[in-house]
DNA sequence: AAATTGACCAACCGCTTTCCC
DNA sequence: GGGGAAAGCGGTTGGTCAATT
């Protein structure tokens, strides 16, 4: 039993291509299409397994692909998209005009993944400092790491958004993942049937408009108490906010302003946000 | 100049998902 | 609804090349 092979392996070219190759492939889709990857080789009269076919396609001859030169602005969305999708290198490339799924993994492999994980490490060693300096700050630490990538990512398949609840106790957002990604002071209730609302592409495109909100990230530890007032809260999703380290900002805002009207202020804010978008 | 190392990236592999009968 | 084929996806491998020793 078991799947047959995507094509006969015997007298197969393998590795790199030739010119010759990729421009009989390229004439052959120009002609012809995409699809049908399995009897192309065959029809194009390329010694190549279908699969081969469509991943050089995709990745190396399309037309519309830009190659090299990720820009900073890229480079960014690259690593918000990753934090919000994870793996998922192709949702990642989907939001990429011209980008490859490979290419940006790679890129991530090579690059950004480094990157990312020193400023972690960075982070991580300054909250140490600050818990050294006497701020009781052992759940800030723990809740620093659950906006790690890792921890902040969602499955698109995973869970949907079917209900919002809020508890009107000040600075806890406690976000239902599939029922149960919840952190240990949250109060903010999402509910997900499959896969977060949030995650669509509609969701990912509207927080992808994250150049407003992208300086939230960068300069959260300094400007916290601005929070409030440079947010557009209809600009954003839950998943802006989950990729934005929202519940830490929530709270360290209000750890600042230790405000009741502040607190009812942000309160009824997050609770029309959630049930316009979510609900 | 030769050997070694590491970064980069194209391509492969195997698994999952989707489509179609 | 079940099963097989096709397509898609993400992890991994391996070749190439530049930098370093």
């Amino acid at each position: 039993m078991g799947r047959s092979p995507c094509c006969a392996k015997e007298g197969l070219n393998r590795g790199a291509w030739t010119a010759h190759e990729d421009k009989v492939l390229t004439q052959y889709i120009k002609l012809h299409g995409e699809g049908r990857w399995r009897n192309l080789p065959k029809k194009a009269g390329l010694k190549r397994c279908g699969k081969s076919c469509r991943l050089r396609w995709l990745n190396y001859l399309r037309p519309d692909i830009k190659r090299g030169n990720i820009s900073p602005d890229e480079e960014e969305l690259i690593i918000r998209l990753h934090k919000l999708l994870g793996n998922r290198w192709s949702l990642i490339a989907g939001r990429l005009p011209g980008r490859t799924d490979n290419e940006i993994k790679n890129y991530w492999n090579t690059n950004l993944g480094k990157k990312v994980h020193d400023q972690q490490q960075q982070r991580s060693a300054s909250n140490l400092k600050h818990h050294k300096n006497g701020e009781p700050n052992s759940k800030k630490a723990k809740s620093m790491d659950m906006a790690s990538p890792s921890s902040l990512v969602y499955r698109t398949k995973a869970a949907k958004c079917t209900q919002v609840f809020i508890n009107p106790q000040p600075h806890k957002v406690l976000l239902g993942h599939d029922h149960q990604h919840c952190t240990e002071e949250t109060n903010t209730v999402l509910m997900f049937d499959d896969k977060p609302a949030a995650m669509d592409d509609d969701h990912i495109n509207r927080t992808l408009s994250f150049s407003s909100f992208s300086n939230i990230n960068a300069d959260q530890e300094n400007s916290t108490s601005d929070f409030l007032v440079d947010f557009d809260i209809n600009e954003i999703s839950i998943a802006s906010l989950l990729n934005s380290d929202f519940p830490e900002i929530n709270r360290d805002y209000l750890n600042h302003n230790n405000s009741d009207t502040i607190t009812s202020h942000f309160v009824d804010e997050t609770a029309q946000f959630f049930s316009e978008e979510m609900l």
